[in-house]
DNA sequence: TTTCGTTAAGTAAGCGCTTACGTAATAATA
DNA sequence: TATTATTACGTAAGCGCTTACTTAACGAAA
């Protein structure tokens, strides 16, 4: 039925070294046997076996990413990115949902070693020694996004949270704003949780504001955990002026539930989110927010995977996208 | 460096074909071997390479999936369902953005038929006689998503984009709108533009409503495509007072720029949009739309494309998620 | 003419597995 | 005890390619 690199070389009168040769563009052949050769393929119909090469190459054109979750505008503007710069160098991307679960993520750690891919980008999530020992072993390109590490020698791609947190914060005080409550995700998370309320409070103790742990109100990055932080720190009834949520799609909830409690945004509360996504162009007012170039570090990450001189890091630098959330006080 | 089947084999003191008979579970040994082997591969950290088994079982429990776009969160709720159910029966993902690219497409076709994928979901796009021909020639399972087709023998999942958009504008109606305008994706797209205009045009026609070439817009799907639609319509000057969009996106940029013109939401102007994405919660006022079951519909064409006796196709069915978008005129 | 150097092309050995087939040992049956 | 069925393995032939090595042919140099 589908023809194999025999049937080529047997109609086109030559041997499978030869038709081997032409496809991959070696030497050892003269233009006519090339054309020859490429005309019974193409009356084959002839596709080379991707499997069989790789098993004597030893290398697949595949890389695998292992993404926490599918969810998030975050996921797929890096994936984009991912995406763009894979297809522009022939490579397949298997994505890997890993839900954040240990079990999943070794499993899939397991699959991808076992399918030979030539790389795994480990996206967004702390490098527990469980997994980093494994990927170490593994003995192929890694590279980190949106996170980072100090003991494997991966190199990454990512924002300094901490300094955008920071930032964030210190903009709201700009503004005149000195009551700022905070929507976290996960306090444990060592990326985009702890990183985030320590900007949030260096920045606070900087201005000589005093921190109050009941203004911190904590989310899992996600739309309704935002509505439901934001709830929490009303009913706290703090005197809140404004609120710095670590993503945008949190800040997006906070702002629903604050629309529904007839709340007049930004007049009465201001919101900063994280991130930059599409998300903060939806909300109503729009969001501002701190603007990381997440397909950049999605384009980024591939070629410090793909480079072999990979031993550099990259630190790109974030902002602030001004819009309407913020006002002063 | 890495090990292979014969280390094991020699280590455990057995053949290879017993150790191969012992990872894959067939019958053929005493549990004594069984543990023997099993122990082996553990402290060898061996790990069967895939490349090689595929080449001989033909099967590499890999599926790939066309995605004519990664920006919207259709595209990710779809690939979340489709990932999950992949996941859970041991298959891989590979995806592959074709970007609507003609070219891009039949290039990914052609790399996934070189990587001998076990399937391939094409997504919500037409299925052009350019590729349903050469999808059919791999002779490989396909199925189609958000989509459909009756030329080619490719089962299909989707929901019934005329009648759904048919519901749209009718609920609009039974709300007393009459001036009811609409923003459109591309209206040769014969999936999600053309069906849809069609809809809404009969749903109109049936109330005895009169139709106006004036009262469309198009755009692009996205969202700030739907802002410019919105934009065009107002400056028609027509006095809708509602508008359906064909993605929640472009609703949310209607809304944008509504908000940027101080035109007070739903009062002044109802929206409902299609899809129900999260998109849909975190605009103000929420987005009534209408609700077709993405993810469902990712883990269904991944049964559909897994089961042998495939053929069957499975139309889903939609309903009206009722939020604050839309007020009784 | 003889001798090299080049180049086109073929031969065949793997890449790391699975599996059909063969064989020896044991258990069951007569 | 002899015969047969059953089970536990081992042997070796591929799966569809790439590539090191070899061979043949041809032109250039001596």
């Amino acid at each position: 039925m589908i023809s194999k690199i025999d049937d080529v070389a047997r109609r086109a009168g030559v041997s499978t070294a030869t038709v081997s040769r032409v496809i991959n563009n070696k030497t050892g052949f003269t233009e006519d046997t090339r054309r020859k050769v490429l005309r019974v393929i193409d009356e084959l119909g002839y596709k080379p076996n991707a499997i069989a090469r790789g098993l004597v190459s030893q290398t697949t054109n595949t890389i695998g990413v292992l993404m926490p979750c599918l969810s998030s505008r975050f996921s797929f503007e890096l994936l984009k990115g991912i995406e763009k710069v894979a297809h522009s160098k022939n490579y397949s991307v298997i994505i890997c949902n890993t839900d954040r679960n240990g079990e999943r993520t070794l499993n899939y750690i397991q699959t991808l070693s076992e399918k030979r891919v030539d790389g795994i980008l480990f996206i967004s999530e702390w490098l527990k020694d469980e997994y980093g020992e494994i990927l170490e072993k593994l003995n192929i390109p890694v590279a980190l996004v949106a996170t980072y590490t100090d003991k494997y020698p991966f190199p990454y791609v990512r924002v300094d949270d901490r300094q955008a947190s920071y930032s964030a914060v210190s903009y709201l005080i700009g503004r005149g704003h000195r009551k700022i409550g905070m929507i976290s995700g996960n306090p444990e998370d060592r990326i985009a949780g702890k990183p985030r309320i320590a900007g949030y409070r260096q920045a606070l103790e900087d201005a000589g504001i005093e921190l109050l742990e009941a203004r911190i109100a904590y989310g899992d990055f996600h739309f309704t955990s935002g509505s439901a932080a934001m709830e929490e720190l009303m009913q706290r009834d703090l005197g809140l002026t404004a609120v710095f949520a670590a993503s945008d799609e949190m800040a997006a909830g906070a702002m629903a539930y604050l629309h529904s409690k007839r709340i007049p945004l930004p007049d009465s509360m201001s919101i900063i989110g994280y991130d930059d996504t599409l998300d903060a162009e939806m909300t109503f007012p729009a969001l501002t927010t701190v603007r990381q170039p997440i397909e950049k570090m999605g384009e980024w990450a591939m070629d410090l995977l793909l480079k072999s001189d990979r031993r550099e890091n990259i630190v790109l630098r974030h902002s602030i996208s001004v819009r309407d959330s913020v006002t002063d006080v």
